[in-house]
DNA sequence: TCAGAGTTTGACCAATTGGTCAGAGACACG
DNA sequence: CGTGTCTCTGACCAATTGGTCAAACTCTGA
């Protein structure tokens, strides 16, 4: 179900994870069922989590066999893992983008913009990410706490900073950070609710949606 | 772990949920029971989903045996369900509460903070409410496009007219609201991403939130 | 006090789970 | 062509899963 599509969009943006994680797929073969199988347990992983996913599934999912999975992978573990792990980087870059030297607004504008086109493009992997903090991070609780709080503290820094010279209005700067996360990922996140609400003819959230939000924080930050 | 001020806070406090669904817990005992088993589930659902979630771990945290909560719930399905029943209502309940006659800025801001409180109160309730979603909703998609959506309808036709009437600035009423349900909830559901943002010392997130959240609402909505 | 209802449990069950393993096929390459 | 490596699979395993059941225990009210 909905396969070509999800194959579709996969071909025409890839995310860094199937390329850096399993660093040295040695043969063809070995490339295309790695791929398949994190692309089947990105599937499987982003909606029913670690815990409610099951190897069958993902082997299903991947056309292989489970003693095949398990042939590329070690465990079931490994497959979240792998997939986990060029996660937050990745979805880090929009903000690491945030550009000290350019205009306050737009520099945050365009990083609420890019976070929300990953949400479009990247529904899975944003649901995969909710998942497991939902479930209390269990895996990715140090790169929170370590790289992921740099990153933010450091911004917030900068967007402190562009407060006290006036340039945008004075807010707290990790609530600011939030906010942002918040209101892009409930589109990929809770992408049921929305549809349910809009109802069967919302073509796309995602082009009103940029349209609020830029209004949303252009007038906050404006001072 | 932590069940002491789950409890307190849950004394404090009392959904709908536990009182209205089981309508008839004729004995003490039943009641008593019935009442551990929901606490129980819903500390866990809210944490792995339905399908991640075990009867044995809801026994263990309810201090029953499993034979003994199929003797009050037929099956594991029902127990969720009873969990998810009451829930939906509640968690509407707020927005039923804004006000046509009242003044526009405040009543949505009175939203926004009520909201914000539910996630502070309740944020398991949050969390089994996100876990559901994420996972496709399934057992509640039925409500979204009816109950919810007709809510949320009929509040957008509220927020427009004020909107006509000039008392707010113009804005997609849908999104409007689905930005107070993300930004609210984030605390409760992203709970553990904030705290390993803001570090070990951070307080009260929630006080911190509800300043920045009504500046937010504030600049985006007066004309 | 005692019978009947309400409550609890250990033993059990079939299905599913993550994972193993020996061997069979497929493939590359000299 | 043949051999060694890579790929794949059916059969299997122990543990866990949701759920059953008869028998035992406990509580209540007449």
């Amino acid at each position: 179900m909905a396969e070509k599509s999800e194959l579709d969009r996969h071909s025409r943006r890839t995310l860094k994870i199937n390329d850096m994680n399993h660093p040295k797929p040695r043969t063809r073969i070995q490339q295309k069922n790695t791929e398949a199988i994190l692309e089947a347990a990105l599937d499987v992983f982003s909606q029913y989590g670690f815990r409610g996913s099951t190897l069958d599934q993902i082997a299903q999912a991947a056309e292989l066999s489970k003693p095949n999975l398990l042939y590329y992978f070690p465990s079931k573990e490994a497959i979240h893992a792998t997939l986990l792990a060029g996660l937050l980087d990745t979805w880090l870059d929009p903000l690491r983008a945030m550009d000290p030297t350019g205009e306050p607004v737009e520099e945050i504008l365009a990083y609420v913009r890019r976070k929300l086109e990953m949400s479009r493009d990247f529904p899975r992997e944003s649901r995969l990410f909710a998942n497991e903090i939902l479930q209390g991070a269990p895996r990715i609780k140090d790169a929170l706490e370590g790289e992921l709080k740099n990153l933010v503290d450091e911004k917030s820094v900068l967007i402190a900073r562009w407060s006290a010279e006036g340039r945008i209005i004075t807010v707290n700067p990790h609530h600011l950070i939030f906010s942002i996360w918040s209101l892009t990922q409930h589109y990929a996140d809770f992408d049921v609710q929305v549809h349910a609400v809009l109802g069967e003819d919302s073509e796309a959230p995602f082009a009103e949606a940029e349209r609020y939000l830029v209004t949303l924080f252009t007038r906050l930050l404006t001072p």
